[in-house]
DNA sequence: TCGGAAAGCGCC
DNA sequence: AAAGGGCGCTTTCCGA
């Protein structure tokens, strides 16, 4: 059963609810402020609820104590339905674009104008689901695609769940850590080791004038220092021999620290013992997730340690280990990479099987193969695994002939790549046309090649977050009205193939469980069942810093 | 004065 | 530590 919900006028809520074949059974109309509670009773029939924007609708329910099971992002699936190669013989693919194209909701900075703004009505979303059914009816994989869109959209959820969770963080261990790593803080001015380094970078110089925060400035102050460097990135420094090299690498490391996640950001985004950035589900083209502030998804190892379980509470931990190697093997059935997969490390795996000497051989390798690496040891290695693995090769190959050309690739579940640009052939291009083009060319194959697999990887890790959320929610926990969530085991945290839950002590263990079981249950989801073991490393910790 | 681009580096 | 893909964020620069 679905429930279709749209807001027709500012302050009403209209839901429609549709049977299983898509017909309309009732309708309702209600202030937006009793939605909730209305939401609460027809939540227990386990409906499919049916809007444009999770971001919409969602927050105000879980702030009423409302959680729900499944939902259909109408807008996120338009966009997968509108792109899909396998849809493209549809009636949607040859619709107008319209509304439901239109970029995801955005809420309104508190005070901005935008606020005073009369809300465009929504469309009417039982036709649009409706509308999106049938495409995938009509497609060429039905069941990728309805897959895929129901893996998004429970994406979309989690998002929003885990906005309103928040990840635990102890602001004063984070305090330390930055007066430990930067120095006493100092008003207006650098922290005290910055400062120092200043100093030393200074000296070493001989420019008093010397700015490390200016990269123009700090180049020509390296080159009149007798530095040949054509800029001051820390990978061309690394390999020069000067006394200014030491304290400026060192202080290229602090200043990022202070300026990404120092003082600043600790009173930006940590309140009450949480932090709560803004998460983007699909925002990739890949699938991957992209974040809107607070910079949830690169968040460094450094202040992973300021992520601290509430008392009485653990951190449950997973990592999914090579995940896209995994991928990789399972896509295109290479049953020699899924022997090498057997082993909980791959990569030890591909060396138990011959196919290199050392791990670290395996790693850049297999990098190389799905990035498209050429050179180094990327490049070395590239024979070695064409040899030992040849089903994998030839996929990411083909992926990669098919940017080449200007053609789409497509993920595992139907994903498709944004169209290239179209070159077009033209006889009285210059070289230098030519020349662009080849190269161009090649960089759209290194990006399709990456796109089957990072893609796929991203489903794999939505089907691993939604069985995962099925089962946490199984597992049970308080039942306090006021925190539907947050009084059981929830998820707090998620960064492309890793997942962290928030746990009461004595369930820790039953989480870890319930971690493998989801990322087993991802694969056969997927893949069905083919031999590859999608390996998950789990540790439950105090905090975030423990694990690996 | 403002906003976009670029540099640089963090994450996977 | 190394290059390939995808990003976000901060600061500085620079042109309109």
């Amino acid at each position: 059963m679905f429930l279709a919900v749209s807001s027709p006028a500012r302050g009403i809520v209209e839901v429609v609810e549709l049977d299983a074949r898509g017909g309309e059974t009732a309708r309702e109309r209600m202030p937006e402020a009793a939605f909730p509670e209305w939401a609460r009773g027809r939540e227990a029939d386990h409906p499919r609820w049916v809007w444009a924007d999770t971001r919409r609708w969602y927050p105000a329910l879980l702030d009423a104590g409302v959680r729900v099971e499944r939902c259909v992002d109408l807008r996120m699936c338009r966009l997968i339905l509108r792109n899909a190669a396998a849809a493209s013989g549809t009636e949607l693919a040859r619709s107008p674009r319209d509304r439901w194209d239109a970029p995801a909701h955005v809420p309104a900075a508190s005070g901005a104008l935008f606020e005073l703004e009369e809300p465009e009505p929504d469309d009417d979303p039982a036709a649009e689901l409706l509308r999106q059914r049938a495409a995938i009816a009509d497609s060429g994989t039905p069941g990728r695609l309805s897959l895929l869109t129901a893996a998004d959209s429970v994406g979309a959820l989690v998002a929003i769940e885990l906005e309103h969770a928040g990840l635990p963080w102890d602001a004063a261990r984070h305090d330390r850590i930055l007066v430990e790593v930067l120095g006493e803080r100092m008003p207006g001015g650098r922290p005290a080791r910055m400062e120092a380094l200043v100093g030393r970078i200074r000296a070493a110089l001989e420019d008093p004038q010397a700015n490390p925060d200016s990269p123009p400035t700090l180049l020509r102050s390296l080159q009149r220092a007798g530095l040949r460097v054509s800029s001051t990135s820390r990978w061309e420094l690394a390999g020069l021999e000067h006394p200014v090299i030491e304290p400026l690498l060192a202080y290229k490391k602090l200043a990022r620290l202070f300026t990404a996640n120092g003082w600043a950001w600790l009173d930006e985004w940590v309140h009450d013992g949480r932090f709560r950035p803004v998460y983007v589900p699909a925002g990739v083209v890949t699938g991957r997730w992209a974040s809107d502030g607070g910079g949830a998804l690169q968040l460094p190892r450094q202040v992973r340690g300021a992520v601290v379980a509430d008392p009485g509470w653990k951190l449950v931990v997973a990592d999914a280990a090579q995940l896209e190697p995994r991928v990789l093997a399972a896509m295109s059935r290479d049953a020699a990479m899924a022997r090498a997969g057997r082993a909980h490390d791959l990569y030890q795996g591909m060396v138990d099987a011959g196919a290199v000497e050392t791990r670290s051989q395996a790693k850049y390798g297999m990098l190389g193969a799905i990035y498209g690496g050429t050179t180094g040891e990327a490049g070395r290695m590239r024979p070695r695994i064409e040899r030992a693995f040849p089903r994998a090769m030839a996929f990411v190959e083909a992926a990669a002939r098919a940017g080449e050309a200007g053609e789409q690739v497509s993920t595992w579940l139907g994903r498709t790549s944004p169209r290239g640009r179209d070159a077009g052939y033209d006889e009285t291009r210059s070289d230098d046309e030519r020349a662009r083009e080849l190269r161009d060319g090649r960089a759209r194959g290194r990006f399709t090649r990456n796109f089957v697999v990072q893609g796929t990887a991203a489903e794999w890790a939505l089907c691993w977050m939604g069985a995962l959320r099925r089962m946490l929610w199984q597992l049970g926990g308080g039942d306090a009205a006021d925190a539907v969530l947050t009084a059981r085991p929830h998820l707090v945290f998620f960064l492309h193939d890793e997942l962290i839950v928030h746990a009461p002590a004595g369930l820790a263990d039953a989480v870890a469980e319930a971690m493998r079981a989801s990322a087993a249950e991802a694969g056969r989801i997927l893949f069905g069942e083919v031999p590859v073991d999608f390996a998950v490393t789990v540790a439950v910790v105090d905090s975030y810093a423990e694990a690996k």
